[in-house]
DNA sequence: ATAGACCTTGCCGTAACGTTAAGGTCAAGA
DNA sequence: TCTTGACCTTAACGTTACGGCAAGGTCTAT
């Protein structure tokens, strides 16, 4: 029952590298080492690999699993604790970061969707004046609600009355931009800054100045941004972003 | 709006050190260099580290963000997701590592729990044997159902009978374990790795084999686990940690 | 002129290995 | 017996995003 490390490598599924470096940092001798320099494996070398791989597989660090199996009235059960604060407290980091993801991301959407739905609903509103002013009543009754579900259509009406307020919003926070960056007074500024924030909320589920700075500065760096913003006039995205960092804290 | 490395640092929040080594991999380079060879960063240089620790509060890798602010067509979106999925992928190794870790602290509170209740089993029945051979049905009129809410009732006595069952388990365990190593019958080995395995459910709220052969090593090496068995029969640890790495795959 | 605050580059250390290079060992076949 | 190929060894660099330190140059105020 002696291994060559590369057969204790294989029998135990770790790579030789792995179990060269566990000599090297004391976790893990070799039984002996044999005439040669080759590093020779026993029973008892199986056994405390296997307990070293248990312990790894809760990601405990390999000096904590070395203090675990070589102190013999070592708190192990303190050491899991610890493990498990760590853990949770990972967890949590994590959780705060994707929704910070997701807000930049539903933020890139929102652009992008919105852009879509002002088509779409430019192009609903164009059709309805076509059709009613080419058929009048007449076409309302033929189709219409008879053929459209009831509860997507309270859905799609929320949803576009939602568009509508966001719609309305931006329009003002533009109005008042234009006016602000004519003729500069820094009480337009915060009602600005206001407005964009509450133009947030549409897409934001929650706010933090930060991210809002970051998107400011997002509107002057990413051509994309600045394009969409300029749409309005020239310097839009620029005004915008000096008014969100200096009111965003 | 010049500012030298400290004050550079100070405005931003980040320290002169990672300032220098933005430099060194080209993430964020300083305006300019003086005379005397300081690094000197302005305006567009403040704009770029905002942007910079925008994305690294996201947890983007610095590669990631270079990548980001100085490719004009970077896909950010793309990139988002990405993090996105990683980050998730994260956050669902780390709730596994969490069960993980809570089986094994299960465990551990089990062993200590397990004797606690015992004892207080064996405190109770003693009281109760007491008690009937002191005064008979006498006390169970005067005291008893009355006094004790309803439902907490179910709770103890449920608990109670999940406890019987555990320790009838492994009474039963035992029994089979020390006919084992008095007389090896492979048949036997399979039964009372089997029992161990139901034994195991009391506690555990899932099954993973590795988990229960790293159980089988702690009996073994762990003194208090050893001591534990070992209260059953001298040996009775290292036979049960034989069969579990017999039959857990 | 000198002290103290600031700046520079260069290098080591971090965690747990992967990878590569240069060179020694072993068993088997020609 | 020689060679080939598989295996072994140590040494050293690379990974990530810096922290910390040392040796030495610069600036400002007293």
């Amino acid at each position: 029952m002696e291994y060559t490390i590369k057969k204790f490598a294989q029998l135990s599924g770790v790579s030789a590298r792995t179990l060269r470096y566990y000599d090297e940092i004391d976790l893990l001798k070799p039984a002996r080492i044999n005439s040669a320099g080759y590093r020779i494996y026993g029973a008892k070398e199986v056994e405390r690999l296997q307990q070293i791989l248990f312990y790894r597989q809760l990601d405990l660090q390999l000096a904590e699993i070395k203090n675990i199996l070589d102190a013999p009235d070592f708190d192990v059960e303190q050491a899991l604790n610890d493990q498990w604060q760590q853990l949770s407290q990972k967890k949590a980091d994590i959780e705060r970061l994707l929704t910070a993801v997701e807000q930049t991301l539903d933020h890139y959407q929102g652009e992008k969707k919105m852009s879509d739905q002002e088509k779409f609903m430019a192009f609903k509103k164009q059709k309805i004046t076509e059709n009613e002013s080419k058929y009048g009543a007449e076409i309302r009754t033929k189709y219409g609600e008879k053929t459209i579900d009831a509860s997507n259509q309270r859905f799609l009406n929320s949803t576009a009355a939602q568009l509508q307020e966001k719609a309305t919003t931006e329009q003002q926070l533009f109005e008042k931009l234009q006016a602000y960056v004519q003729n500069t007074q820094s009480d337009l500024a915060k009602e600005i800054f206001d407005l964009h924030k509450q133009w947030l909320s549409y897409t934001w589920t929650s706010y933090s100045a930060e991210a809002h700075r970051g998107l400011g500065l997002m509107y002057v760096s990413d051509e994309r941004f600045t394009r969409y913003y300029d749409r309005h006039f020239v310097g839009a995205a620029r005004a915008l972003n000096d008014i969100i960092q200096q009111f965003a804290h």
